[in-house]
DNA sequence: CCAACTGGTTGCATCCTCGAACCATCTGGT
DNA sequence: ACCAGATGGTTCGAGGATGCAACCAGTTGG
């Protein structure tokens, strides 16, 4: 590993941090100010349709009391219900509502939005590049918790 | 642009930020438990040498109000010291200290770890792509404030 | 010389996250 | 069948990070 190749990458990454927003927690561009953590949690379960709780925390990366919490504020807003997990008494499976569903559509739309305008700005030719880096750089990230 | 490109940028974004850990405000990985967002002043002061409290709101994007509550802390450390600028008499100098010089030069070190660590985990004839990648992606990130 | 602007600080409100305590429900071994 | 330990959730308390508004002190331009 090259030092000096490190460094360029924690300087780009610090300065990708800032210049993206990611340091703001609340206020993504989901049309409306969404905490990331909620927008992440929409993108999971909408993705699944139907997810255990705890999933949902390994997948964010997140504690478990976060989790709960976090899945509350979402039932408030009526996007998803908790169901009963069908083989655990314990459990509880989370499904999106039909609100639920709209809402997840239109967040995805303006984050299409927001990323479309991050890749307008890189070189056209350098594009697939960027993306194919991107995905490795997150599948590199996976750390052994 | 294509759709499936930004869809998979999105989603490699997502996982990104969830698995290296970006959604915890607190606890980088620089020898101790330290906001990431006075590690990044801690960087940019210790590139400036001495740098105006206002001038590091702006790289950080941050509130001057945050920025001064977190010089506050910085200076609690015993890692910067606050002078008086030059020609103008409500500015605010900041200036690294010798002990806050050491802790930038540690803090960098483990950061210089934590990246290697994940350079490490992607190929490496794909390494120099990604780095670049990350560059332009920070380059990309400006948004007009 | 005064109005408008700029750099900082402080107070207030909001939000996010974690750990600990607690409860209910499995699971595995005896 | 029973009990100890593990697992999934919830609630409570505490700690941090951030923004906005209000306020003060200097600066600048007309």
């Amino acid at each position: 590993m090259q030092s000096g190749e490190t460094d360029a990458a924690q300087e780009a990454l610090m300065r990708f941090v800032r210049n993206f927003g990611l340091h703001q927690p609340d206020r993504t561009p989901c049309g409306q100010p969404l905490p990331v953590s909620e927008a992440h949690a929409m993108v999971e379960i909408a993705r699944e349709g139907r997810i255990r709780q705890v999933e949902l925390a390994r997948r964010l990366r997140l504690e478990k009391s976060t989790v709960s919490r976090l899945v509350t504020n979402l039932a408030g807003r009526g996007w998803v219900d908790r169901e009963a997990a069908d083989g655990d008494g314990r459990g509880v499976l989370l499904v999106l509502t039909e609100a639920g569903a709209t809402a997840a559509a239109r967040q995805a739309d303006s984050r299409r939005d927001r990323l479309a305008a991050l890749l307008d700005r890189v070189p056209e030719d350098q594009r697939a590049a960027v993306v194919r880096a991107l995905q490795i750089l997150a599948e590199a990230a996976v750390e052994p918790s």
